[in-house]
DNA sequence: TAGTGGTCTAGACCACGGT
DNA sequence: CCGTGGTCTAGACCACTAG
């Protein structure tokens, strides 16, 4: 149920049950969402916030749009899909398979007279006995904002939800770069023999625009990132 | 101005105005355009519009959006950016530079008993003598759509142009999948030694759903990939 | 023809930034 | 305080799809 009296907007609130309809399997691939005006009646709020809604998911890759016809999820790509920059053990649970989290290194390091917590992290599931490491992220975190999080065990808590919780701190909008990179130990180590893989490099912002952490994360071959661009 | 009979939405012509600005240099880096009520004033259209142009622009990574304060062109890269999906020689002679098209082959092959037109171009740069040489193109598009395509000499024609003004078609929408590769002939040949290129592969689709081009482009590391995603 | 999404209008109230 | 963008409402008319 939508809460209007929650600080998330609306459409927000729309989109993640939605997102959470489709990755419980509510919404199959392929199936027809419900249209605007089911919407409409159903949590009695107008079309320009389901459209909304609708909208950002439909950027994120996750559904398609026919006019005349409907809105249809899309998760034809048997592969882990990137869009899920974040919520990475949700999005892992709800494909029935158990996230992994490793952490590689957990230090605090000094940038220009300033204390930064880094932390490398090696994430994947459970395949059996093996585990199938998909990303490594590397997140550099100002410990002026973080006091003591270099303290906690991010083997079992979750990064953004620690900021939140613990900090009041909630990482908002993520800039990246995209960028081919070459294999090196790491990635031999954790994705095994391919040549090449996708990273992406930038900061993460709250609401207020502060800088709250400087990653980078590189993506096994298994990841794909899936865009949709207008022309013209 | 805008023309309400025109079959393109308006907030499309508004984004076309607005890139225009930007990349003509009426509105330079750092510059705040025109706030949305300023717009509602100059064109007679309502901020539900000029929102959703300005909304296509952020996610193009043209501009940035800072609550309170206004919106802003944000093209403090030096590289080459890739939002710049098509419109390619204009991209190019807007910065200043000679923007350079060489075909690479050009030929009619058969794909499942259905004829595609298959056209390989490099794209890139005058510099002095030299040609810096930023993409290649590989397009493949159906004879079906576009009869006698391949008697065109795309080394002075865009092929964007072609389809909309001589078969009335215009692309609309880009679906691509981004991958790291790694170097081969061609890219040794026209970027030179680095060993791992961005690719995006997918295809293009018009107003109709249709797909009129099978593209695949390998982008030189000169070129960089920026997005912007919300977190949550 | 009925239902869908696509575009657009004309308002409202709010949160944020700078004066 | 005013101007900015952020969210939301309640309509309108249109174009497309399918029975």
């Amino acid at each position: 149920m939508l809460d209007r009296q929650d600080v998330i907007p609306l459409y927000s609130q729309l989109e993640g049950i939605i997102k959470n309809d489709i990755l419980s399997g509510k919404y199959k691939d392929g199936d027809r969402i419900p249209s605007e005006s089911q919407f409409m009646l159903e949590y009695s709020i107008t079309r320009t916030t389901i459209r909304k809604a609708i909208e950002n998911l439909v950027n994120q890759g996750l559904l398609e749009k026919i006019h005349g016809k409907g809105v249809f999820v899309r998760l034809r790509e048997v592969k882990y899909n990137m869009w899920n920059f974040c919520g990475f053990s949700d999005y892992i649970k709800r494909r029935g398979e158990k996230p992994v989290t490793n952490v590689i290194s957990s230090e605090v390091v000094t940038i220009k007279d300033e204390e930064f917590f880094k932390l490398i992290r090696a994430r994947g599931v459970k395949k059996g006995e093996d585990t199938e490491y998909l990303t490594i992220d590397t997140s550099i975190i100002p410990m002026s904002l973080f006091k003591d999080i270099h303290t906690i065990n991010f083997n079992n808590n979750s990064l953004y939800s620690i900021m939140k919780r613990e900090y009041k701190i909630t990482p908002k909008t993520a800039k990246l770069t995209i960028k081919a990179i070459e294999s090196n130990d790491f990635t031999r180590n954790y994705f095994g023999d391919e040549n090449v893989y996708l990273s992406a490099i930038g900061e993460v912002i709250d609401d207020n625009g502060v800088i709250v952490e400087k990653v980078n994360v590189i993506y096994n071959s298994k990841i794909e990132f899936n865009m949709v661009t207008d022309i013209g």
